[in-house]
DNA sequence: TATCTTAAAAATCTCGAGAAAAAGTATTGA
DNA sequence: TCAATACTTTTTCTCGAGATTTTTAAGATA
């Protein structure tokens, strides 16, 4: 794998080995959703669908074990990673506290080029959505989402910090994404992380974490408006 | 494996698959520093010494990514994961954000059953501490130290922090076999122990807050009083 | 009908051998 | 002596097949 660093980010920059492919494949797909929770993992049956031998693929659901995307057990091999309100909620307020932490610390710790780097992903990330108004192209505006997020806690120096809030991110957008189809926008989210720039960029610590704060806990409220048959009928697996 | 769940504690119960022990061994030997931080992990080599086949190995190899304890590098192989000053300082100041905020939590939400374990796990160390004086058994020490921390938070209801504070600890503890042969035993651990269990019990939480802060940050400024050049040679691999 | 036992089927787990890549060594030339 | 190249050796990565274990299904008994 090419992310080798003990606390390094999660996202490795190209995949060298096969191990790796079906390791991406794999978590894009639970992610998306397009692997449902709970659901068995067969490897008989998945490595075909992703074109490799069995010992790699078993090799590549190690990994995802890494990221709490997957879950073993005994000799009864593997399954999606459940999901439930409880989890959403516990992973929503762990993110709120490190994130902010994390925040906070870049924030003092951040020199010129991290102000030119956050520009410049708020600007990108504003394109996105733009261009993303007509067409359905979530997936470029997803990816500059989260790096956007990372940008804003990059000056952090705890490489620990940024290594679980990595995990606690990917795990959010999973929620976040089932939630897509009962819930569709009725936040303002654009102006929110406007405003959490800003106040980045004038170093105004106080004011940053308590937009962040409520940014990241809005995304979980969005959630529990939902009718609880509909909820049930989404998590339960 | 049987930590199944996605956030559980990393110490399944028992190994019922030659993954799994060999997870294990290797997790062992790594912690207790018999393979040396940067050493390379050579899967032929290594094959034989646990008994199992290469297959299996890497398997073990890739779940002990999750602990941060192995690093793997595309067409490169695996190595132990490389130590350094820095990461046991951002190991312990992390570990201390989130272990008392953990501990906020549990004297909060804790009942009697929770004072009761942990009056117990206490009273488990403290027998241990005493037949350690004249024999070398480390283990049982270490173990119980753990299970001490772990009752200690074990009320709080995120699953998460709880799941990040025992890598952390794993983590710890390998600095702290690390350093053991430098720095002997200055500190009174036993008294910290009590006064903590103390505080908790009384539901000052505080007080035990700030007692566990400096009882994790003591553990780290150990090691740094030692000669600069000794310190190396033991980190630098 | 329900429960226990027994047998077949499916899946997991494990190993050894072959292809691809990296690391190390020797040779050649200036 | 040094640098670059070609070759050899080692190691990693990958696949397919066999041994255990779990799961499913059928049958028998009360």
């Amino acid at each position: 794998m090419a992310n080798s660093t003990p606390t390094g980010d999660s996202r490795p920059t190209e995949p060298k080995t096969l191990v790796e492919s079906a390791y991406r494949a794999l978590r894009r797909d639970i992610i998306e959703g397009n692997l449902a929770p709970g659901e068995k993992l067969r490897v008989e049956h998945l490595k075909d669908n992703y074109g490799v031998g069995a010992g790699t693929l078993r090799e590549a659901l190690s990994l995802l074990i890494s990221d709490a995307l997957v879950v073993s057990q005994g000799q009864r091999g593997f399954r999606v990673a459940p999901v439930s309100l409880e989890d959403f909620e516990d992973i929503t307020k762990t993110r709120v506290m490190l994130e902010c932490d994390a925040l906070r610390q870049s924030i003092t710790m951040g020199d010129d080029a991290w102000e030119a780097d956050l520009l410049a992903a708020f600007h990108r990330l504003t394109k996105a959505e733009e261009k993303r108004i007509g067409t359905d192209d979530r997936e470029e505006w997803e990816e500059r989402n989260r790096i956007f997020h990372e940008v804003l806690i990059s000056a952090c120096p705890s490489r620990w910090l940024k290594h679980f809030l990595s995990i606690l991110y990917q795990q959010a957008e999973r929620y976040r994404r089932l939630s897509l189809y009962l819930q569709p926008i009725p936040r303002d989210i654009h102006a929110e992380h406007e405003a959490l720039m800003q106040a980045a960029m004038t170093r105004d610590t106080d004011k940053a974490t308590a937009i962040l704060g409520e940014h990241i806990l809005l995304t979980f409220q969005s959630i529990q408006l939902i009718p609880k048959d509909q909820l049930n009928e989404k998590l339960a697996a």
